[in-house]
DNA sequence: AGGTGGACCCGAACGC
DNA sequence: TGCGTTCGGGTCCACC
């Protein structure tokens, strides 16, 4: 569920907390963060860290330290960050684990699903690790209309399963697609490399806009109370809206399965590819 | 190689 | 009411 824009909003929120910070000591209690390494030594080694930055890359959160080491966090589906003065956040429901800064602040980290990951790099690790998973940042220079062209041009898959890989829209995912492709009125059902030119920068304008919505409205908070913040839910025109009318031309959402997700679309306005 | 589907988890939602 | 079943979602991996 947490998405690119879901993301950048705990990034935002952990920026302040964590940089300049040491981790003090660490704990981790669910070994299934960490594997294949041990949750014992992966804490020794993060202790006596300090943080130098904070940064994203598609849904991934980087904790970089001034010793060049990252500390590389996926929040999969129900991944959190909660923070609060020591020994303050004891009775977190599925806590999987705890940093304790040098400060007197505790940052505990909570994971219903247990899919979400943490990964200790060393310095020149990370670029090799995340070149091979994601793509452009949506919201960044190198995501052109060109590129995106390149990367569905001759594609048989749904386009729905096509914009879902990361490395073509890095941090797009299940709610924010549908959304973009509601903006552009492309049906998720066509093959990727049937779109033509104006669809494709169609296409990019959608994604783009459709993260930077999410960003501005602090996530969406899905009933799960992991974005409290967040308003995006109250916002969206596509994404589990089966049955209701389209926010456009009044037509019922339709709820369809593209790979291997749910899949919301308006039949009637969503009619692209366009011919001509 | 591109495409598809299962595994991993667990709580919520559903069916009887 | 209470139990059992189904569902879903990001990524990896096996298989076609």
């Amino acid at each position: 569920m947490p998405e690119l824009p879901e993301v950048e909003t705990v990034r935002r929120q952990l920026e302040p907390i964590l940089v300049g910070r040491t981790f003090e000591r660490v704990e981790i209690a669910d070994a299934r963060l960490v594997r294949p390494y041990d949750p014992v030594e992966v804490a020794a080694e993060l202790s006596g860290e300090r943080v130098d930055a904070v940064d994203r890359r598609g849904k991934y959160l980087i904790v970089r330290f001034e010793s060049g080491r990252v500390l590389l966090v996926h929040l999969r589906m129900t991944g959190s960050f909660h923070s609060g003065r020591r020994g303050s956040l004891q009775d977190v429901s599925h806590r999987r684990a705890v940093v304790t800064l040098e400060n007197g602040s505790d940052v505990a980290y909570r994971d219903v699903r247990r899919f979400g990951t943490w990964l200790l790099l060393e310095p020149g690790e990370l670029e090799p690790y995340l070149g091979a998973r994601v793509g452009p940042e949506p919201l960044g220079p190198r995501f052109t209309t060109a590129f995106l062209r390149d990367r569905l041009a001759g594609r048989a898959a749904p386009l729905k399963a096509a914009v879902l890989d990361q490395r073509t829209a890095a941090g797009l995912g299940n709610i924010y697609a549908d959304e973009a492709l509601w903006r552009a009125r492309l049906d998720p059902r066509s093959p990727a490399g049937a779109l033509r030119g104006d669809d494709v920068a169609a296409l990019r304008r959608a994604v783009r806009a459709a993260l930077r919505r999410g960003i501005e409205r602090e996530g969406a908070d899905l009933g799960d109370g992991v974005y409290p913040n967040g308003s995006m839910q109250d916002a969206l025109n596509a994404y589990g809206r089966g049955g209701l009318p389209c926010r456009r031309c009044g037509t019922p959402i339709a709820k369809t399965t593209l790979g291997g997700r749910g899949t919301w679309f308006c039949p009637v306005c969503q009619a692209g590819p366009h011919a001509g």
